[in-house]
DNA sequence: AGCCTGTGTTGACATGGATCAAGGCCTCCC
DNA sequence: GGGAGGCCTTGATCCATGTCAACACAGGCT
């Protein structure tokens, strides 16, 4: 699935970019420039440690990367996921260190852009820049979305949330997607992400599929049965999220009603 | 502590902005429109929910806001708290409708920029555009530090963590401030930030008074007494955050040993 | 094949933090 | 002054989740 840590490729990979950029003024150079800079990483490769000096953006054209942040002791917080599509920028409040360490989960292609290159990009081109915004944007809001979850949901929601947020966006990237995908992760690493330990996860996802909720096959193979009840548990608003993975035909919810809370 | 919400004010609070914009063709103009939409809002007022739409940035004189999210069951994650200085977007994923809910948890003076004329401002002025850029970066740092200690953390480390981060935000905007602060924050509101309930946070307050570590009176006015030891605690870099909260001569860490873990 | 390592699964047990409840101390209002 | 409502504080109890441990299963290596 992938080369070295950070062998150069040859990858033809879709860059979302590149659907505003050519046939602009420089568009077709800056499709150059990412292309020139397209790596493959391999599976576990780490691209940025926190603290590391913030030398580049990435994004993202095949493979799933993780985004996180480790105590003294070495627990380590999953801030995020960055899927095909993604754009990690992860700049502290110095910009000049990285506030994040970025690693691959899977083997991964990913185009590198210096930050002096993504500068230039950003002044030069304002789709450029308005789509970076949206993909900011939208982080921040998922990102809002699991904090919200950490803080004040059980094990259940958070686990319930986090399959119909990753399912969303993999749709997103690959609208062949629907209720069955597959997630590149070890419950360890889903963990890691929900502030869980990996025998709860565990556990929780085994109640999933007891429930009829989900199924589950060969260790993260999932398909969503009930994606009524699982929005109900992840306290998603059916309408913003599960319009998009399920056909419309198939809603058959109302507004939610509160369920037992905490 | 102030009038009316959202009424008019003739205010005339230091807004960070002013210090590039001043002297710069159009920067004057930037200035007026500033503070031609500059308002005070009282206590517990809301300026914001989730899912309105987005029509306005804020920009904080004075005072504190919160930034929040719900579950459906009434159960409330505080995102983040806005202090003075600070730029409040709350614009999600869509770019129409908010993420989060904004309330004033302080009467506050708040400048309210159109987003319209926002976008305008971030075009034509490149200082701007480079200020509210490190604003943000310094915003998803602060945010993913925290969502490290929500999901690893115990009650200890996040409430320590949180009079540290808080005290040094404070002595940013207000360089008297040191080791001595009011938090303007109902223990309930520091559980909704913490993801603990009001209960918990106050035996561990009372914990960390009882250890002399910090010491509080009238409902709130935190002293920090063993910085180094409270450092420890919240696992924080102590040359990256305290620092700057006390002089140098102060300074008697040696890089942070291991604590007990979980 | 046989071993070794990593991971998922399940059970037993420990515990941090939630919840419930009562009392005290404010401030506001009549 | 007296009552009422908020909020902090503290104790008692409960429960969700962590931790520890054992085993099963699969893949890689010799």
């Amino acid at each position: 699935m992938n080369g070295a840590s950070l062998s150069h490729s040859k990858a033809r990979k879709s860059i979302p970019w590149v659907q505003f950029s050519t046939g602009r003024a420089g568009g077709r150079a800056f499709e150059a420039a990412f292309r020139s800079n397209v790596r493959n990483v391999s599976s576990a490769s780490v691209l940025k440690f926190e603290g590391d000096s913030h030398s580049a953006i990435f994004c993202v054209l095949d493979g799933w990367l993780s985004l996180s942040k480790s105590l003294e002791d070495g627990q380590t917080q999953i801030i995020d996921f960055a899927l095909p599509g993604d754009i990690v920028d992860v700049a502290g409040a110095d910009g000049a260190t990285c506030a994040l360490s970025v690693k691959a989960i899977t083997g991964a292609t990913v185009a590198v852009v210096p930050v002096a290159a993504w500068n230039e990009l950003m002044e030069r081109s304002p789709e450029a820049h308005s789509f970076d915004a949206k993909m900011a944007a939208a982080a921040r809001a998922r990102i809002s979305e699991r904090m919200l979850r950490l803080g004040k949901g059980s094990a259940e929601k958070r686990v319930a949330y986090a399959l119909l947020e990753l399912c969303t966006r993999l749709h997103a990237s690959d609208p062949a997607v629907t209720n069955s995908f597959h997630i590149p992760l070890r419950q360890q690493q889903l963990g890691d992400f929900l502030g869980l330990s990996s025998v709860h996860v565990c556990r929780t996802l085994r109640r999933l599929v007891g429930q009829n909720i989900i199924s589950m096959k060969d260790h993260m193979d999932i398909k969503i049965i009930d994606i009524a009840l699982l929005s109900k548990i992840a306290d998603v608003d059916p309408g913003s999220l599960s319009q998009k993975i399920v056909p419309p035909h198939q809603w058959s919810w109302r507004p939610l009603m509160r369920h037992q809370s905490g």
